[in-house]
DNA sequence: CCCAGAGGCTAACGCCGTTAGCCTCATCGG
DNA sequence: CCGATGAGGCTAACGGCGTTAGCCTCTGGG
């Protein structure tokens, strides 16, 4: 294993077990046993580790998604990975996305299920993701009030998207039998 | 004008001209003549500072979606308010909301349009605000591609939520005519 | 055997938020 | 009119941050 992922390990470990704040490069470097400086001899700086997390969180939460066979899977599986990895996901999805360093087909990886449950129609899709994205966002800020019910809000979002599908067919057919 | 006012408004003024980056109490003090310590004379520290243009931001934006008369108004009016002021808005919507230090009704008013527009179903009405907001946030963040035709987004989005409100109706009836 | 490079190290720079402690006025009660 | 008081400045400092410069040591290949 190399050092780098060495890094990348301890930060994703010192990311979800004491959040943010503790993923410095003196910690970091505490935690290999090392100086914070010695950290420059394998990583450019605190960004290029963070881009690591983030392709890595990508990939995890493609793989999350991929066995869902319909919405309410997609949209069960999406929330339930990121309330299982919250500053992760936080951290992944509030960094702009640096496609040039990413690793060919991460990005596909983790939208294909997406498009597919959509009827390939690319704008209902992103609709959906940014819809999913706001539930999950809003509850990972504690913004709904305390004794909401997310669940709830997800049944409607999953409700608003199905019944567009059902009428707007045709499009569903020609993906069903998965290319 | 309160001194605090004054520190809230360059603080503002800092976020949006410079970006988070730029709201420090040093920089924040210069603005105003002082020495970074004074600030302290006026404020708890920097946390009470972004809990005042949380709350600022809300009462703007809870103004701006006032007038919407549908759906798409709404939607329209939340990205555009968005869109003018991104660094506000994402300060807003990332920042844990301390409801007891909000001065009451302003996550009220900010709230109605949107759940009367959901036909007073409050599950509804979180599942569009979500929606409505990680389509904000993840194009603030930019993570569409590059040529992403957002506003279909958007589109699909209304398009989704109006259906439902079509099928499900009764209740809106019920609230047409505003109580 | 040598020497180059990998991978550590310390010292330091310029930021950050925040605290302690001091000083200077203006205001206001006696 | 005097003196206390409090508001609102100040400097110095602490412990943190990311990062750079420059040095040393060990190890593996020619």
């Amino acid at each position: 294993m190399s050092r780098l992922e060495e890094i990348v390990d301890a930060a994703q470990r010192l990311l979800e077990d004491e959040g943010p704040g503790a993923v410095s490069m003196r910690r970091l470097a505490a935690e290999l046993g090392i100086q914070a400086p010695s950290l420059y001899k394998h990583v450019d700086g605190k960004d290029r580790i963070e881009a690591e997390l983030q392709e890595r969180a990508l990939t995890e939460l493609a793989a999350a998604l991929q066995p869902a066979a319909d919405l309410r899977d997609l949209a069960h599986a999406y929330r339930q990975w990121a309330l299982l990895h919250p500053r992760l996901y936080e951290l992944t999805a509030r960094r702009p996305l640096r496609r040039d360093q990413l690793r060919d087909g991460v990005e596909t990886a983790a939208s294909a299920r997406l498009v597919a449950l959509s009827g390939g129609d690319v704008d209902r899709a992103r609709a959906l993701w940014a819809a999913a994205h706001g539930l999950v966002d809003l509850e990972l800020a504690h913004r709904f009030p305390e004794g909401a019910d997310v669940q709830a809000a997800w049944d409607a979002l999953v409700a608003a998207f199905d019944r567009v599908a059902d009428r707007e067919d045709g499009e569903l057919d020609s993906l069903s039998g998965q290319p």
